[in-house]
DNA sequence: GTCTATAGCTGGATAGAC
DNA sequence: GTCTATCCAGCTATAGAC
């Protein structure tokens, strides 16, 4: 049963590299001390670097996608709809902050690839339904704004204290504690201040 | 006078690239295509990949610091301030998009080394000091909410939609010229939905 | 200053013993 | 399944002619 041992814990150490480097800065070395092997065993187990990326991003993907469809499809008022979705990715983002950066960092590297594969799984679906929402909403005049980019502002609060943990540390001068205090009330907090903002 | 000539053409081409791709994406011979030379004159006036970079980083770091230092030391209200910040950033990122990715980037890889960086040149303080300008309003009673998230709101809706770009070109299926159409009235809209947002 | 040719290294991948 | 030794491609960097 030690296949599955290694096989996981490579999965790990390579999440934590590739997260953190990317693919193009990322050495197998690192991979295989992280994961206390040596480097002929990721080939063994993973074949090349490239496949090994694969299969880290396509797990990554999949959270990625399931934090993105935490849209309530029942009948409830839209600001009711977007408070469980603001708490449901903040959830997910507490529990997994590196994601947010590697696919910023995905899409900017690798458009074109990035592209085809949203089209193929219909991420960009759950994102327009969103949008559509919030267009019927302000139709309705059960919110006000100009949708798309008050969507965009609610997606900037979820993503970017997220993916930008590493600048605001630096900027802000605080610690990992003082940041993880800050996404603590994070959701909401940013509840509160986006139903200000486009309450009638 | 070919000197100067080629050595800007070499700092733009070599602009493009590491913005694109960073620091490992990037290839010398990439670098020398985009600017019309051949590599060997890449070394000849910047002697190493790693020298060259660091011109460029250097001045991305002036403008963004320019960027970032917007906010009037004048009197007048605050939210004529944040107006005008919000302003003088649109403008300087819709100039130079790449920028915003690029920083965060850096400091997603770099922490440490961009820690250092910001101490030295002082960068971080425009930033406190904005914060504590906030801070002093809110006790004033001239807006409400929490200082630092309200703060992290507006950094939020300025960096995240220009740093994102081609994530959300692909998300919301959208062009080049969307995206601009979409840019061109953000700083209003910021304005108008933080306003909002934080008046008593 | 600009080019061609080439040295030299880094790092991904594999052969083969155990 | 795991390790040591080794190969080889790709890339940075430089020597040297013009």
């Amino acid at each position: 049963m030690k296949e599955n041992n290694t096989e996981e814990l490579i999965k790990e150490a390579a999440i934590k590299v590739f997260m953190a480097k990317g693919l193009t800065g990322a050495r197998m070395q690192e991979i295989a001390n992280e994961a206390g092997i040596n480097r002929p065993m990721l080939h063994y187990y993973f074949r090349s670097k490239e496949k090994l990326y694969e299969v880290v991003f396509s797990d990554a993907l999949h959270e990625i996608k399931a934090r993105m469809e935490n849209l309530s499809q029942a009948e409830m008022p839209i600001l009711e709809k977007i408070r469980l979705f603001i708490e449901g990715y903040m959830e997910s983002a507490i529990a997994r902050p590196e994601f947010d950066m590697f696919f910023m960092t995905e899409f900017h590297n690798n458009k074109g690839q990035m592209s085809e594969i949203i089209m193929q799984k219909k991420t960009g679906n759950s994102i327009k339904l969103f949008l559509i929402e919030i267009e019927k909403a302000v139709q309705k005049g059960e919110i006000v704004g100009e949708p798309k980019q008050i969507f965009l502002n609610l997606l900037s609060m979820l993503i970017f204290p997220v993916a930008g943990k590493s600048m605001l540390e630096v900027m802000l001068d605080y610690s990992e504690q003082d940041f993880m205090e800050l996404m603590k009330i994070r959701a909401s907090q940013i509840y509160t201040f986006f139903e200000r903002a486009v309450k009638p």
